[in-house]
Order: C-alpha cells, then structure tokens, then sequence
DNA sequence: GCTAACACCTGCGTGC
DNA sequence: TGCACGCAGGTGTTAG
C-alpha cells in the first residue's frame, strides 16, 4: 500500500528514467483511472502526446510529472497503483491501464489492481504544484513543513491523534500503516485525544514520523505482496522491520505483551497494550 | 468550519 | 468444487 516512502521511491525512479523524454503516444485501457480527469479520455491523449516532462515531483502521496507549459500529469497509486518502466515488446501486466509511449521507445505504464489510484492532467501554480492538490498539507519530509504549525493546528482539533495523522489537509503522506508505527514508538494510543497532547508528545510524535519514514524510504519502502513495486518492479524490505502494523498476536519488541488489533475507520490498528494503554477519554 | 460515515474497487483467504 | 462473504485502505463526497 503506497505511503509516501513507497511514493517516492517511484518519483525518484520516474526522475531517472522519464524526465527529459517526449510523450509520443498515449493509450487509455481503462477510462476508470480517469475518474479524477472530469473531461476524460478523449480530453486526456491529445493534451499528453508530444508534451516533454520536465520534472518528477512529490507532495505525500500524490505524484506528478511537470509538463512542458504550465500542465502536469498528476498521480495517485491509491491502494495498488503502480508506474512501471517497460519496454514497448515487454508482455502487458494484468491490470494495465494506461500506458505512456515515450520518445526513446521504452513505455511508462499505469498499472492499477483495485483502481482506487488514477491520473489526471492539472494547471500547476508558481511552485509547479497542481492546483487540484492545493488542499493538501506539506509532508514531514519537505523542507517547508512547519512542524509548529502542524503542533497548533493538531492540538485545536477535536478528534484522535491517528484519526488527525490521515487526515492530508494537516499533514500529508502518513497512512495506516506508518500512523501505527509512529504511535507505537512514541508510545501513543491511537485514540488520544489530539487536545490533550502534550507538545513534548507532539514533537516525538513528530520525530517518530520522520524516522520511520526515512528508514523505509533506506529499505525502498514497504512490500507485503507484489501490489507496491518500484519503477523496475521490485518490491521494498521495510515490513521486515514493523513493529506493530500487520504483527496482531506477536510479542510487542519493547516488552513482549502480545500485539492487539483493533478495527478502526473500517481498516485495523495495532497496538500493544501495555506500552499504549487505551486512553480513559479517547477519541475515535 | 469541523468531524464522521460511507462509497468506490478487486483479489485473496476463509468458511460452508 | 464452487459460492458467499469479509477484509485490505486512501480519497472525495455527503450528512450531521
């Protein structure tokens, strides 16, 4: 599940091998992963082809490649999105969507199982940002984040800490995997209530997220299946190394109480219950 | 304005 | 063997 270690290992990839290269052709196997491009395919092909990338950028999760002109080519991987790098003779993965002919003969392919990902074309302001992404907070990991800021707007919020860390607007590129490992080692249930946050919390909180997401970003991101792939299509190391995601009836590593799962938002959390005791007055 | 719930979507694993 | 169902979860929309 792309978070934005994954995210990035693939924008560092696209940045090696698409910036600088023409887009020749275009072709739309799957209009769903235009959902988010109103205009559709019809739209999308002619504006893409003979366009030149001119850049390959990250704000969280989303990814986009500047375009020549004031346009990009704006991404989200979603749930199981991949951006591959193939030659145009190589066999066509199950899942193509959309593929990218560029002008050294090799093809950017969006590779998409559960279409929760997509493409659109956007206008991009004066920092080559899409306009449609302008809702999205800065990531920890840009050198603009203003971690005061961040620590203000959290603690005004009314609602669980792990429920704030999702939330893009405030802070973006954590997911539900990450937002777990952050908590755990701060340590931090998932229910704390964001109010009640101690600003030494905060800024280990904070730290925690940096760290867990620069040592996966080391290892090439987190793999549990063959759904996150770099542009190359091989798959990161970091889940080797969790310590509460996806552990449910594992020794927790700092005091061996076994790992609990929790349902939360429709999707799991996992904590230990000794070193993140349940709050007396969680939010949810 | 803020928060929470829900829909979207497919493949895999499990139980019957 | 085949079917039904639950689960995975990021984002946008809608309701309160």
């Amino acid at each position: 599940m792309p978070e934005l270690p994954e995210v990035e290992v693939v924008r560092r990839g696209l940045d090696a091998h698409v910036v600088g290269r023409t887009v020749v052709a275009v072709t739309v196997h799957d209009v769903r992963s235009l959902k988010r491009h109103l205009p559709g395919a019809a739209d999308f092909v002619p504006r893409l082809v003979g366009r030149r990338v001119d850049a390959a950028r990250r704000r969280g999760k989303y990814l986009w490649l500047v375009l020549d002109g004031h346009e990009a080519l704006l991404c989200h991987l979603g749930m199981s999105g991949q951006m591959l790098i193939s030659d145009a003779d190589a066999p066509a993965p199950r899942h193509l969507r959309i593929v990218l002919d560029l002008d050294d003969g090799r093809q950017l392919r969006f590779v998409d199982q559960r279409i929760f990902g997509g493409m659109m074309l956007a206008d991009v302001d004066d920092e080559q940002v899409p306009v449609t992404i302008g809702h999205i907070a800065r990531d920890p990991l840009d050198p603009a984040f203003d971690r005061d800021l961040f620590a203000q707007r959290l603690r005004r919020r009314r609602t669980g800490v792990k429920r704030a860390l999702l939330d893009q607007t405030l802070i973006s590129g954590v997911g539900n995997i990450y937002a777990d490992e952050s908590l755990w080692r701060v340590p931090l249930h998932y229910a704390r209530a964001t109010e009640n946050l101690r600003a030494k919390e905060v800024d280990a909180l904070l730290d925690h997220v940096v760290d867990v997401m620069g040592e996966a970003l080391e290892q090439g991101g987190t793999s549990f299946d063959a759904l996150y792939v770099n542009v190359n299509g091989q798959s990161g190391y970091f889940d080797r190394s969790l310590a509460a995601y996806g552990q449910e009836g594992e020794p927790c590593p700092r005091c061996g109480t076994p790992i609990r799962r929790d349902a939360f938002m429709n999707r799991s959390s996992f904590t230990c219950p000794r070193c993140q005791p349940r709050p007396r007055n969680g939010r949810f």
